[in-house]
DNA sequence: ACTGCCGACATTTTT
DNA sequence: TGTCGGCAGT
């Protein structure tokens, strides 16, 4: 196909003309990347070496050069990552940048599926299935089916949703993905696949999409509607991609369509910090840009600004255990610091005692919580130290680990909602209903499917029922009812719903006061919002972390420490940095032992971890654990078991003497 | 048909 | 640790 460069008359826009002072504000390799033209583009980025503040200062400068903020797509890999790059290209330069096109690829094919969803088959309010929601969906297919075949040993539903979720996201056959992940399974391939088109055929039947079919569909429409992909490519005039390494086949076939007509694409990432190989990323898109994009220009960022040496020497020697090599040395300016500390603490409690004490101490020393981070493999690695922190009055924010939206009473009131927003919502009907008394699967399913055949969006006036259900029936109704009329007040429909809910809420769970506390919070949270679609659109594509409320709601006034997945912190960097649970089979994860290239990533994992500090890294594990057989020994992660002292320095805990008038010497259980 | 209880089990990380 | 499926009782 013949191009055709239509010329914009401040596209030369010379240097003296503009009002920021980029040549000062960067370094070489930086402002050659913000400076950059046309032209596919990727960057290399290591571990602290301005990646964000170089997208920042790119979208800042071409819209400074006129270019449209409409026709910038920044894609990142959280909605957290965009908004603080966008507000912080709007502090450099204007609010022009917030109107940029920007989220994660999930955020943007959404929108584009809304613009287009005449074109697709499928109604614009689909309702969108969270993680959870699929397996629910998928659990729904399962049972039938194992009951009507009557197999053995097949597998679970989660097992399930991530087959056909690497067949999507690698977008490889689903029997490949069967027999390179699950092998034992093999037996089963036709049975699974005809779930696999079970599932696909309710999905659309019913109007829902799970995360993956936002892409699949996104890529669907693109590659077979010329004109959505004309239209779609022209406006994008500028792409950008962050965290490209994390990317996966899928994501990577989207880009280039996104980018199809200008070309204008520009990569940013570090193959040392690919950690999501889990959900299919693949390092080899980073890897292999340049063959994948002829005429790429490569740009290399190398300087380290974050930390200081010695935090990047043990980073450094972390990755040359790799069996696949990186050539990669990080180094900065900052050689001054202290060596990285290695504590051994003889049980869990002691390391979070430790942790608390020393973020306590370096508080007297002015340095503020918020400048602290306590980073963990898994999200339950912190329950230990989050008792403790709130013993010490410590306040913190987590993230990572369950979510709010995940937790059942949550989830039985969105259910509600969402038969609001999308009648053909089945799961939603059948998890509601579920909830009232004497009501099991049988007489939901057939509820369910009377109001499908029906093509009712209420069950008033149901024969079906005999007495026993009616004045329950009647009650939900009423309820329903209401909520149709406040569809454009979430905050009012959520409160309804959550009247109703409450006495079921009782019933059910024994920790219902606590349960109850959220729900109250999720009513407060629904104000700002003004219609359930996009409540619904925004909690699931964006979920709230479940601490996240707790701390706001109870407004301290210093601004709290963070604690983390590691998966979480991502982008992110802290003063001091703890790193807890280093154990082996922890980090790396039991589950990786068996492959180099699982391990590969576990260790790349810990690189990321230890690059998110400035100043101070620990790292810390407990020789021994309990389990419910009881205490056990445990082992120092092997990724660290054999650095030399002059790299990563042991600590040592002692307990302090104490006077036998002390009465705290007595510790609970 | 539904509910509750018991034992088995898998068990990460996120959009 | 909590979730899942099977079983017995109502």
């Amino acid at each position: 196909m013949k191009k055709f460069i239509l010329h914009n008359r401040n596209d030369e826009k010379r240097t003296a003309e503009r009002t920021v002072a980029y040549r000062e504000l960067l370094n070489d390799t930086q402002y050659e990347a913000v400076m950059f033209q046309n032209g596919p583009a990727l960057v290399i980025a290591g571990a602290g070496t301005g990646k964000t503040r170089t997208l920042t200062y790119r979208v800042a400068r071409l819209i400074e050069d006129d270019v449209p903020p409409e026709s910038i797509l920044l894609l990142t890999f959280t909605r957290r990552a965009a908004h603080e790059m966008l507000d912080r290209a709007a502090s450099v330069l204007d609010g022009r940048c917030q109107r940029v096109q920007g989220g994660t690829f999930h955020h943007y094919c959404n929108h584009l599926l809304h613009r287009f969803a005449g074109k697709l088959g499928f109604p614009a309010n689909f309702t969108l299935l969270d993680q959870a929601d699929a397996m629910d969906t998928i659990q729904h297919m399962r049972s039938s089916f194992v009951r009507q075949t009557g197999l053995r040993r097949f597998p679970q539903k989660q097992t399930l949703l991530s087959l056909f979720s690497a067949s999507v996201n690698r977008q490889i056959p689903l029997y490949d993905v069967l027999a390179k992940d699950q092998p034992a399974f093999l037996e089963h391939y036709e049975a699974i696949e005809t779930l696999q088109k079970r599932y696909a055929a309710y999905k659309k039947d019913n109007a829902l999409m799970d995360f993956d079919d936002l892409l699949l569909h996104t890529l669907h429409l693109l590659q077979n509607e010329d004109q959505v992909r004309t239209r779609v490519a022209a406006e994008n005039r500028f792409v950008m991609v962050d965290e490209y390494q994390d990317t996966n086949r899928l994501q990577a076939d989207l880009v280039k369509l996104f980018s199809s007509c200008h070309d204008n694409l520009m990569a940013v990432g570090d193959d040392a910090q690919s950690i999501y190989a889990f959900r299919g990323a693949d390092s080899r898109n980073i890897l292999q840009f340049p063959e994948e994009f002829p005429g790429c220009t490569l740009i290399t960022l190398e300087e380290n600004y974050r930390s200081v040496q010695p935090v990047l020497d043990l980073a450094n020697k972390l990755l040359e255990q790799a069996h696949q090599k990186f050539e990669k040395k990080l180094f900065t300016r900052k050689k001054e610091g202290d060596l990285p500390g290695l504590v051994k603490a003889s049980t869990e409690r002691d390391q979070s005692r430790f942790v608390a004490q020393m973020i306590l101490h370096l508080r007297e020393q002015d340095i503020p919580l918020s400048d602290i981070a306590v980073l963990f493999r898994n999200g339950r690695d912190s329950y230990n130290i989050e008792w403790e922190l709130n013993k010490s009055n410590i306040p913190f924010r987590k993230f990572g680990g369950q979510k709010f939206a995940e937790a059942a009473h949550i989830r039985d009131v969105m259910a509600h909602i969402r038969v609001i927003v999308n009648p053909d919502d089945q799961v939603a009907w059948n998890r509601l209903l579920l909830l009232l008394d004497g009501i099991g699967p049988k007489t939901a399913g057939e509820l369910v499917s009377w109001l499908k055949r029906n093509r009712k969006s209420e069950l008033g006036d149901t024969h079906l029922v005999s007495k026993k259900y009616k004045k329950q029936l009647d009650r939900l109704s009423m309820m329903l009812a209401e909520l149709k009329t406040l569809r454009n007040n979430p905050h009012k429909a959520v409160e309804k719903a959550v009247l109703y809910y409450r006495p079921i809420c009782e019933n059910r769970f024994d920790d219902s006061p606590k349960r109850i506390r959220d729900l109250e919070a999720f009513v407060i949270l629904a104000a700002a919002f003004n219609s359930l679609d996009k409540m619904l659109n925004e909690m699931t594509l964006d979920p709230i972390d479940s601490s996240a409320m707790e701390t706001e709601s109870s407004m301290k006034e210093e601004a709290p420490l963070t604690l983390s997945t590691i998966h979480s912190a991502k982008g992110l960097e802290w003063d001091t940095v703890f790193v807890i649970q280093c154990l082996d089979g922890i980090i790396p994860s039991g589950f990786s032992v068996d492959s180099n290239r699982d391990l590969d990533e576990e260790l790349r994992l810990l690189y990321v971890a230890c690059t998110r500090a400035k100043e101070r890294l620990f790292i810390t594990y407990p020789i021994s654990r309990q389990s419910s057989f009881g205490d056990y020994f445990s082992n120092p992660s092997r990724f660290i078991s054999s650095l030399p002292e002059t790299i990563l320095e042991p600590w040592m805990l002692i307990e302090e003497k104490r006077l036998l008038s002390d009465t705290r010497s007595i510790s609970p259980a």
